[in-house]
DNA sequence: GGCGGTCTTCAGCTGTTCTTCAGCTCGGTG
DNA sequence: CACCGAGCTGAAGAACAGCTGAAGACCGCC
């Protein structure tokens, strides 16, 4: 399963290798580190894991990460820390860990926990939900307020691909790309097609699909 | 990846050409010729890589340097030294080093090893902060004090800079060509939007901004 | 081949953002 | 304290990105 990992750690030589061996196991990785605009990032990115190092440079150490995320996301939580301390332990899993790892691992290890925890949340639902719209991509089923959505082909792709990475710009570009497969740049077929979704879209409710001027579009709530 | 780069050599004859292959390569670089005022160096400048020369006169060694630099910036150390003994090479490693040259090299060779390094480290994490104001170049967020600011692509852009080079002046010349790729000079452009951003920051708290009357513009807390 | 629906292209419109300009303020200097 | 250059900022309009209605191309179906 491919998930998006959040990796927040301070030490690069710990960091640097760990985030290049998720991103070969497929995952996508964003880094940080230290807490600072902690729960900005998590909103924006929705990580599905976070790894969070116990001791952080900075007020917030990743037990207090870790209760951010409490109630912020459905993220999961694997800590990690140089001190094989009971309590550590403990704090660790009452704080909401999932797991927990102690400094010196082997990356391996790192990575089998991670496929662990991904694996034991199961997820990967072919319904994604944005608000009050619900988009099933096996039933190609689009649900907004209980109303069922009536769109062609082009439009509930690109509504699906849009939903399923919320609260991410996605450019014109990568639109082209992913829904419709071209090479070419055309700015104005991509806002056609956004404009008609808008317009099925907002009978039932607030704008959805938000334009990031000179970047693309982003899907939030 | 363009870097900073701190080049630590007393050798005149060594130093120069160094330096201007990594110039060459398109990397910032600041030259000492010993450990004097090193720490206050890293701050003021916070280089992404250190090449630290293992002998070098008056009391400090490249392995004092090192050692310095851990905890103090996670900044990556290429060890460089005349003498070819493993336990030197050993001392280094257990420095924080990140890799090792012996003297004679080929400038490539230094070249080659730094562009691993920096590779490796696969760019610095996406985040900067300078007091409450916290920018992510990849999430295109600026958040000062909690508070999400609205920033146009060329502001943000213009703050992305700045606050990734937080602490150093920047000349008017030197953001109208890595924010705008201009080559003409007109002051004017960079203060009608540093003039906005400022509007936009001091909403939420006091300056950051700063003007360095006759030089430009520093970002400082 | 004709028909209905969908996709793409086009062109004009709108609102935002960038740049230029002009007049002002501020700080240093004699 | 007056002057001068550097910097600041409000306003105007040029340039640009994005939106949308409409027309034509395309495709499957009868």
């Amino acid at each position: 399963m491919v998930a998006r990992v959040l990796v927040v750690e301070d030490e690069d030589a710990i960091r640097a290798p760990l985030a290049a061996a998720l991103r070969g196991a497929g995952h996508e990785v964003r880094e940080a580190a230290d807490g600072a605009g902690f729960e900005e990032v998590v909103d924006a990115y929705r990580p599905d894991l976070a790894l969070l190092d116990v001791q952080l440079p900075g007020g917030r150490d990743g037990f207090a990460l870790a209760a951010a995320l409490r109630g912020r996301s459905d993220c999961a939580v694997l800590m990690v820390t140089a001190r094989d301390a009971v309590d550590d332990r403990l704090r660790g899993f009452a704080a909401g860990a999932d797991d927990y790892v102690v400094k010196p691992f082997a990356t391996v290890e790192v990575l089998a926990r991670v496929g662990a925890i991904l694996r034991r949340l199961g997820r990967v639902p072919s319904t994604v939900q944005v608000g009050d719209l619900v988009v099933d991509e096996d039933a190609r089923l689009a649900v907004r307020s209980g109303q069922a959505l009536e769109l062609t082909a082009t439009e509930f792709k690109l509504l699906a691909y849009l939903a399923g990475h919320r609260g991410r710009i996605l450019s014109k570009t990568q639109l082209l790309t992913q829904v419709w497969g071209y090479d070419e740049y055309d700015p104005n077929l991509v806002e056609v097609h956004v404009s008609a979704l808008r317009r099925k879209l907002e009978q039932h409710g607030p704008r959805l699909i938000h334009t990031a001027r000179g970047l693309g579009y982003v899907v939030r709530p």
